[in-house]
DNA sequence: GCAAAAATAGAATGTTTATTCTAGAATGAC
DNA sequence: GTCATTCTAGAATAAACATTCTATTTTTGC
């Protein structure tokens, strides 16, 4: 649950919205966010089509409440691992899951689903900004600390690059499982761990 | 009637076909594959709506020659650089291309459009997997030269997963320009470059 | 020039869509 | 229990859509 900021609402409603949104989850991932209508949602979901309109206020904010849904786990996640790490080879460590985490067919599909929307709803798009500007920010800190103990004196912009290598490397991972599904996951760990010593490690 | 299942020789044709398909790769950048109707593409290819149905059978076929269009450039561009590119350093510099072509917004965005259809659509997934296997061949073979060159011997998972690397840090950049438009595209260059060198020279 | 064939436009079709409207059922306050 | 409020269903609406049909124009072979 997300630690919403609104108003305490009838618990009732909450668990309506979260049945839309779940349904709405199940139908974005097999069909596209254009592709799932409205009646497909609401079979899913229990309920009459019309009765959808009482909780969003039409199509568009379904797709911004379950992008921002989506976000919001990622951003959790990427908090709960900036505590865990601040060690390399604790992010080391990490790959594994990072890669198997990009790699699952469900998480790709939604996520490329999401990128392509935001490629062309504005909306969209700020909200997956403002999600990524969070996560950089994070990951940013704990990248300087570590340079920074190791001996190294990065500008910003060293930092910044770092961590859009990074970002591209497992978020390219999504691309990779659409295209080549029988990719061994064992040695693409082994080869990001490897690059990933090496990316935080260089000299400048 | 359907259409002729033999696409007609003359030129008159097949420049109506160029038409659809230029018109059609406009509106599903900007709106996507499903928020594209025929009225919008027969309206920018400047045909009538029923007219289209003579040289596609719905609008399906249309997606997958548009997919199956943007492939073959990348297939073209993959095939010269093998030629262009015995060595390593050749290949380090052809990396600001990559990452310029990768980040530009329009092909970033119909990439993902392509990738997020892929994900639910299995006729367009295989002509995605086929175009990503001829690919990954040619690499493959240019990596392999490459490194047995420099005296390594790696085995066939090696290479794959290096592949798999490369390739994940480049399409990855589509996901980080839709996220990060304002990254910094110099920085990103350098540090590509600087990793691309160690993964190429890595031990095994 | 002239028929046969191909190319094309544009209206017609039938379905699907998001969204709104109307009215009935459940719920809760008192 | 009664009444006001909130939920909820399902029909109604109007637009949009992919696709097909029909008729007209253009091209081509001769």
């Amino acid at each position: 649950m997300p630690p919403d900021s609104a108003p305490p609402d009838p618990p009732r409603a909450e668990v309506r919205r979260a049945q839309i949104l779940a349904a709405a989850g199940d139908c974005f991932r097999s069909k596209g966010f254009h592709g799932a209508s409205i009646a497909q949602i609401s079979r899913i979901a229990g309920m009459s089509p019309g009765h959808i309109y009482h909780y969003f206020e039409n199509k568009e904010a379904i797709i911004a409440a379950i992008v921002a849904q989506d976000l919001e786990h990622v951003l959790a996640m990427t908090a709960s691992l900036r505590v865990a790490c601040n060690m390399k080879e604790a992010m080391v460590e990490h790959v594994a899951d990072g890669v198997a985490r990009n790699l699952e067919p469900r998480t790709a599909g939604l996520n490329l689903e999401i990128l392509a929307e935001a490629a062309r709803n504005p909306h969209v798009a700020e909200i997956v900004r403002s999600a990524d500007r969070v996560c950089r920010d994070s990951l940013g800190r704990t990248l300087r600390d570590m340079r920074r103990a190791s001996g190294h004196d990065d500008d910003e912009a060293t930092i910044a690059g770092m961590i859009e290598v990074l970002a591209a490397m497992f978020e390219g991972l999504a691309s990779r499982s659409i295209r080549n599904p029988h990719l061994d996951r064992d040695v693409v760990v082994r080869l990001f761990q490897g690059a990933l010593r090496d990316l935080l490690s260089q000299n400048p």
